[in-house]
This record gives C-alpha cells, sequence and structure tokens, in this order.
DNA sequence: TGAAAAAAGATCGCGCGCGATGTAATCGAT
DNA sequence: ATCGATTACATCGCGCGCGATCTTTTTTCA
C-alpha cells in the first residue's frame, strides 16, 4: 500500500496551469512597477501617483470619486495617495461647496508644468520595454478583457 | 498671442497612449487579487501567500532564495511573508547546516494538506474570468514576453 | 417635515513590494 | 591562515490596496 500516486504526489497540473496566467500577471505588474521607478523618480512620483496625475492631466478638476472609477481605486487608497500630492505641491483640495460631501482634487500650477517632463516617460519606457509597439498594443488589448 | 496649443492644452497623446498599457497591467492586477480574495479567504492565504504555496507544492524543500527566483521576489518581502506562512503552520523554516546563510523552508503537513482545498481554486478562477480559455492562455503568452 | 437610507470621503489595520542597510557565514586570493 | 569580497537573509521605512468602520452631508419618502 506504500507508494500509491496520491493526488499529494502528482505535480496537479491543474495547479500548474491557473499558476502561469495569475503568476505572469501578478510578476509583468511587479516588473513594471520597478521599470518605471527609475524614471519616476525623476519627477518625484510613485507609480500609483503618476497614474493619479495621468488622469488628472487629461481632465483636472475631479471629485475624488471620478478619480477612483478611472483608477478602479476606492477613497481608502487615493485620499492618502491626494495628500501626498497635496503634500508635494502638486495638487488642490478642498470640499465642493454644492455638496459638501465631495472633495476636488485638481492640479496646481506646479501639478501643470511636471507634465511636460512627464511626456518623455512613455518614450522611455517603450524603449526599456524592448518589445515591438504591435506587441505591445495587442497585450493592452488582451488586459482589457479582463476589465470586469 | 493669447490661445497658442502649447503642449498644456492638448491631451498629449503620447501620454495617454503610455497611460493604456501600464494601466491595463496595473489594473488587471489588482483585480485579479479582488478576484482570489474569497477564495483564498476560505484557505486562510493572501494572494502572495497562494503563490507562495503554488511554488512550495510543486517542490517542497527549497531555500529563501530559490523562491525569489521564482516569484522574481527578494527576501525582504519573502521572509516577513514566509514567518507569516510559519506562525500559520504551513512551512517550516530553518537554517541549512551545509550553508548556515542559507534558511531552507519546506512544507509541514498541514501545508501539504492544503492542496487538496487549493485544488479547487483554479477551475474557480477560470468561472469567475468569464473568457474563453484560448484568450486566457493567449493573454499568459504575452506577458510572458514583458518577463524581463 | 423628520427620520431612515444612501452617498462621499476619511480613518484604521494588515500585508505586501522594495530600496537601503545590517549581519553573519562563506569564499578567494594572497 | 588571514583579511577583504561576496553571498544569503533579515530588518526597517514608506507607500500602496483594500476590507471594515466611521462621520458628515444629501436624498428619499412616508
Amino acid at each position: 500500500m506504500s507508494k500509491k500516486p496520491t493526488p499529494s504526489d502528482r505535480p496537479v497540473e491543474s495547479l500548474r496551469l491557473d499558476n502561469q496566467l495569475c503568476f505572469a500577471l501578478y510578476g509583468a505588474a511587479n516588473r513594471m512597477t520597478r521599470l518605471y521607478r527609475p524614471m519616476l523618480d525623476a519627477l518625484g512620483l510613485t507609480y500609483p501617483q503618476y497614474l493619479a496625475m495621468l488622469v488628472l492631466w487629461e481632465k483636472s478638476p475631479q471629485t475624488v470619486g471620478a478619480l477612483g472609477d478611472a483608477l478602479d481605486l476606492d477613497s481608502s487608497t487615493l485620499t492618502p495617495l491626494l495628500k501626498r500630492l497635496e503634500a508635494g505641491g502638486l495638487v488642490e483640495r478642498h470640499r465642493d461647496p454644492e455638496d459638501e460631501r465631495r472633495v476636488i482634487v485638481g492640479l496646481s500650477d506646479k501639478g501643470r508644468a511636471l507634465r511636460d517632463q512627464a511626456e518623455a516617460v512613455p518614450e522611455q519606457m517603450i524603449c526599456a520595454l524592448d518589445t515591438p509597439m504591435n506587441e505591445l498594443m495587442a497585450l493592452r488589448e488582451r488586459l482589457k478583457i479582463l476589465a470586469k
């Protein structure tokens, strides 16, 4: 009765397979953050802060909620992040007089000015990734499929 | 000289484009973690802990360094994570007598037993993702391209 | 109109990721 | 054999993500 190939002895293919997709996504996201870091350090931004600034550079006064919808993050993540951006002088936060529950976040002059420097980032990233553009775009499209 | 369309007025297409890929990756990774959470809660694991267990279920005694290579994480992340797994009774950690610098991590009986429950996770995930299998595999392959 | 429900943020706690640094063990070249 | 370099983990600090909970304001509707 010894040496029977119980489930505990197999590699368990289902676990290995699943492994691949979540692994790949997890690893790719971590690596992306690491790739961005040196460039963003030069701007004084973290990766999530950069993403928030991207949203604000497209449309400047926005509520915390709207930013959260765009970034798929909730206030427990955004509020501290925005406070740090405010402490760095990049954004301004104040309650909406129309509805005191809302907080409106807008770019400061410094925040707007930072965009000029940020424009160099995408090209540097594409260069650092060293992957054909069409490959990157195909990947992006497939990732959107997961975007519940 | 007013109303000249300076860079500060354009949407800045390069920023928008870049936006898409890093956004997509960032969002997909976050959503994946959220999707796994309820299933992993039932196992008493976090998502990174689950990934570490996947590696250990494939090969049990391993050094911290080998786990780090597999997960692309360093000891500053892994050591605390492994200590938590140890506190939960899922793994055992001890110095390698052959080389006292190394720490060997192995599954406990409880850790090995957990694999039986974990085997249900991949199928649940595929179901929860509600995306064709070939789509998921294509995505996985493309993500590997980014794997430095 | 007045009380309950809903909405919008803020706060708290925990577990990552990771850069920077520290410590102990091993290796290497003299 | 010794001493400097390297290796393998550990520790620390900070900034997320997010579930849970709280506060304040607005909305709903009986």
